[in-house]
RNA sequence: GCAUCCUUAGCUCAGUUGGAUAGAGCAUUUGCCUCCGGAGCAAAAGGCCGCGCGUUCGAAUCGCGCAGGGUGCGCCA
C-alpha cells in the first residue's frame, strides 16, 4: 500500500512543482508523524521546495493539499500543520482494500527485487580445534539473518563458512593428536569419544605452550606444516579426521541455534591452498606488487602506518608463506569468478575493519575481481562485554563457551515454562524451553545496533517482559490459542477484514509495514530494524487483544474479521521471526 | 601520533537521505483478571541528546573544535 501511496503523492507533488517551473526527480519522503493524532502519514515537501519555488511554504502546501483532497478514495482528511507539514489521514476503505489484498496474496512478502543479485555471505568462520565462545555468536546469527533476508527477497545466496582450518595451528594439533588417533583406531574406539572438541582445544593449547618452551617441538611442528602443505597423504588424513571431529560439535551448536550452515557451506582456508600462488601471480600482473623487507607487498596511498610511512598489504611473507590477506584475496577471486557473486558480505567483528578495507582496496586496484562492479561489504559488529564493561570472561579468565551459555539459557527458560504453564507435557516443556531460551539470546543480540559493544546479562536476555523474544512468541501463542478456542484452523482460515475499532486499524497498518522492514535489512544489513518492527507489531497486537475481544464479539462479521486480522498478525510474526531464525511456539 | 567506532532518562538501548512536544524496555509509583493466556494492558514519574561554535525556516542527526571511552595500525588469523 505504501508503494502506491508514495507514487500517488510523488505524482501530485511533481505536478505542483511543474506549475512553478521546477522539474523534480528526487524521491519524496513520506513519513509517519510522531504523534498519530496528526494523521497516518505526513510529508514535508512544501518546506523543502518553498525556496526553489520562491513561494511561501504555507501557500505551496495549500496547492498540494488541494490535489490530495481530490483523492477521496485515499484520504478522509488532509491538513496543514505547523510551518508547512502536510498531514494525511487515510480512509478506512483504502486500508481495508489493501489489507484484504495482502490477505489473499499467496506470499506475505510481495516485493519483487528489481535486479537479482547473487550474493555470498561469509559468516561464522569458526576455527578448527577451538570451541565456539560467545564471540562467535554474533557473526553466526547476524550472518544467518542477513542470508535469510536477502534470500527471501529473491536473491540467490551462497553461504560460506571460512573455516580456520589451515596453517601452523593445525600442524600443532596434528602433532599432539596423532598418537591419540592412532591408539583409538587400534582399539576401535570412535574419535568423538576420545577427542571431543574440548579435548582438541586442550591439545592445541598444550602444543602452543610446548613450542614456546622447546625449540625442538617447534621445529617438529614446522616440519608437520611443510609436509601437510606439500600434500602428505597421512597427515592430510589426520587433518581431515580432526576437522570432522571438531565440526561435529560446531554443528550441534548450529542446530541448537537454528542456523542454516551445513557441511556444503564449508570453504575454509584449506580450500584455497592451491589458489594462493595463482592469486599472487595475478596480482603481480597488475604491476602493483613490490618487494619490501623480503615480503611481497601492495602499497596503496590511502594506508599509512604509525610513523606515517606507507603501510603495505602483505601478500606473501618473507619466508614465502601466505597470510590472511592472501587467503581472503584468493577467496574473493573464487567467489566472483567461480561462484558468480555480485555482492560479497563479510560478517566479522569490528576489529578487522582495516583488514577488509585493505583487502577490498587491493582487490579493486589489482583487478582480480571478475567484475569491477561487485559490491564488497564488511558488516562489522561490536564485542560482547561482561557486566564490568570488559570483554566477557569467566572467573578463570577463559572465554565463555557458547555451549555453556546456550545451556544456561535453555535451563532458565525451562524453569519459567514449568512455572507459567505446568500443564504442558514434559516433551512440550523442553521444546518450549529451547525455543524461548535460544530465541531470547538471539533476539537480545540481534535487536541491538550491531555497531556497538554490548553488555551481556542473562537476566536481561531472559527477561519475560518488554522488548524480548518471549514477548513476540507470547503474542503468537495467544493468537494460536484463540483459534483453538474458536475451533478454527489457522492454516486455512480466511475472511474479509474490516475496521470497527482504532486498534484494528493500527494493527492492519502495521502488518502492511513488514516488507519495508525486510527491504531495509537487506539493504543496510542491520537486523535490529526487523526486530524493532516485530516488537512494534506485537505491541499493536497486545493493545488490540486487550481492547477488541474476538471470542466474546457478538457481531459475527466483526468476529470473522478479527480472526482474519489475528491470523495475519500471526503469519507476519512467524514470517519475521523465521527470518531472524527464531522459532515460534503455538503454546508456551 | 594517525585511523575508526562511540557518548541520548538511574540502568540497557532505539532514534540513518536534517522535521512537529527526543522514544522503548528494565527499575520506581498507580490502576486493570466474574472477561479470548496477567510472559499482558493502561498510566505517572524520569532528559542542557558529552561540551562549544557553525550551516538553515528547522540539528540528537550535517561541518569544525574540545573533553571522555573502545578498537586497530608489516609479515597471527
Amino acid at each position: 500500500m505504501k508503494k502506491q501511496l508514495i507514487q500517488l503523492i510523488q505524482n501530485i507533488i511533481n505536478q505542483v512543482l511543474k506549475n512553478h517551473g521546477i522539474e523534480n526527480d528526487s524521491a519524496i519522503d513520506v513519513q509517519t508523524p510522531p504523534d498519530r493524532k496528526n494523521g497516518d502519514f505526513s510529508i514535508n515537501a512544501a518546506m523543502k521546495f518553498a525556496k526553489a519555488c520562491k513561494c511561501p511554504p504555507q501557500k505551496l502546501a495549500a496547492e498540494i493539499v488541494a490535489l490530495l483532497e481530490a483523492e477521496t478514495q485515499w484520504f478522509s482528511k488532509v491538513s496543514i500543520a505547523g510551518p508547512g507539514f502536510i498531514n494525511m489521514y487515510l480512509s478506512d476503505e483504502i486500508i481495508e482494500k489493501y489489507f484484504n489484498e495482502l490477505c489473499n496474496n499467496k506470499n506475505i512478502l510481495t516485493a519483487a527485487v528489481n535486479e537479482v543479485v547473487p550474493t555470498v555471505v561469509d559468516y561464522s568462520s569458526v576455527n578448527i580445534a577451538k570451541q565456539m565462545h560467545v564471540g562467535h555468536l554474533r557473526s553466526t546469527i547476524i550472518g544467518d539473518v542477513l542470508s535469510r533476508v536477502i534470500e527471501a527477497l529473491g536473491n540467490p545466496v551462497i553461504r560460506q563458512n571460512h573455516l580456520g582450518d589451515w596453517g601452523l595451528p593445525m600442524a600443532m594439533v596434528i602433532y599432539k593428536a596423532e598418537p591419540i588417533i592412532r591408539k583409538a583406531e587400534k582399539d576401535g574406539v570412535s574419535l568423538e569419544e576420545v577427542l571431543p572438541l574440548a579435548e582438541l582445544e586442550k591439545l592445541y593449547k598444550a602444543a602452543t605452550a610446548e613450542c614456546k618452551e622447546d625449540p625442538k617441538v617447534a621445529d617438529t611442528c614446522h616440519e608437520y606444516l611443510v609436509k601437510l602443505q606439500q600434500g602428505d597423504k597421512e597427515l592430510l588424513d589426520l587433518w581431515k579426521k580432526i576437522t570432522r571431529v571438531s565440526m561435529a560439535e560446531v554443528y550441534r551448536i548450529y542446530r541448537l541455534l537454528n542456523v542454516k550452515l551445513t557441511e556444503a557451506d564449508e570453504r575454509g582456508e584449506s580450500f584455497y591452498r592451491d589458489m594462493l600462488a595463482d592469486t599472487v601471480e595475478e596480482i603481480k600482473k597488475s604491476g602493483l606488487l613490490k618487494e619490501d623487507a623480503g615480503a611481497q607487498c601492495v602499497f596503496l596511498d590511502e594506508f599509512k602506518s604509525k610513523e606515517g610511512n606507507p603501510l603495505p598489504v602483505i601478500i606473501q611473507k618473507s619466508d614465502g608463506g601466505y597470510n590472511y590477506a592472501t587467503f581472503d584475496l584468493a577467496a574473493m577471486r573464487f567467489r566472483t569468478h567461480k561462484l558468480g557473486a555480485k555482492r560479497v558480505i563479510y560478517v566479522t567483528d569490528a576489529r578487522q575493519a582495516l583488514h577488509f578495507k585493505q583487502v577490498f582496496a587491493t582487490a579493486r586496484a589489482t583487478g582480480i575481481l571478475a567484475d569491477p562492479n561487485v559490491k564488497l561489504e564488511h558488516v562489522p559488529f561490536g564485542s560482547i562485554l561482561g557486566e564490568d564493561n570488559k570483554p566477557l570472561k569467566t572467573r578463570s579468565g577463559e572465554n565463555v563457551k557458547l555451549a555453556e551459555l546456550l545451556k544456561e539459557a535453555v535451563d532458565r527458560a525451562y524453569n519459567v515454562v514449568n512455572e507459567k504453564n505446568p500443564k504442558l507435557s514434559e516433551e512440550q516443556k523442553k521444546d518450549v524451553a529451547r525455543m524461548v531460551g535460544i530465541g531470547a539470546i538471539k533476539y537480545a543480540d540481534l535487536s541491538q545496533n550491531r555497531n556497538n559493544d554490548y553488555v551481556f546479562s542473562f537476566d536481561r536476555m531472559l527477561a519475560l517482559n518488554g522488548n524480548t523474544a518471549p514477548y513476540l512468541q507470547y503474542a503468537h501463542a495467544r493468537i494460536c490459542s484463540i483459534f483453538r478456542k474458536a475451533n478454527e484452523s489457522i492454516d486455512t482460515y480466511s475472511a474479509k477484514a474490516k475496521i470497527s475499532a482504532p486498534e484494528e486499524r493500527e494493527l492492519m497498518l502495521k502488518i502492511m509495514d513488514l516488507e519495508q522492514a525486510v527491504v531495509s535489512v537487506a539493504t543496510d544489513l542491520r537486523p535490529h530494524v526487523l526486530c524493532n518492527y516485530l516488537y512494534e507489531l506485537s505491541v499493536c497486537f497486545s493493545s488490540f487483544y486487550d481492547k477488541c475481544s474476538v471470542m466474546n464479539c457478538e457481531d459475527s462479521s466483526i468476529k470473522a474479521s478479527r480472526l482474519e486480522i489475528c491470523n495475519m498478525t500471526r503469519k507476519t510474526l512467524a514470517y519475521g521471526l523465521n527470518l531472524l531464525g527464531i522459532e515460534v511456539p503455538r503454546e508456551m
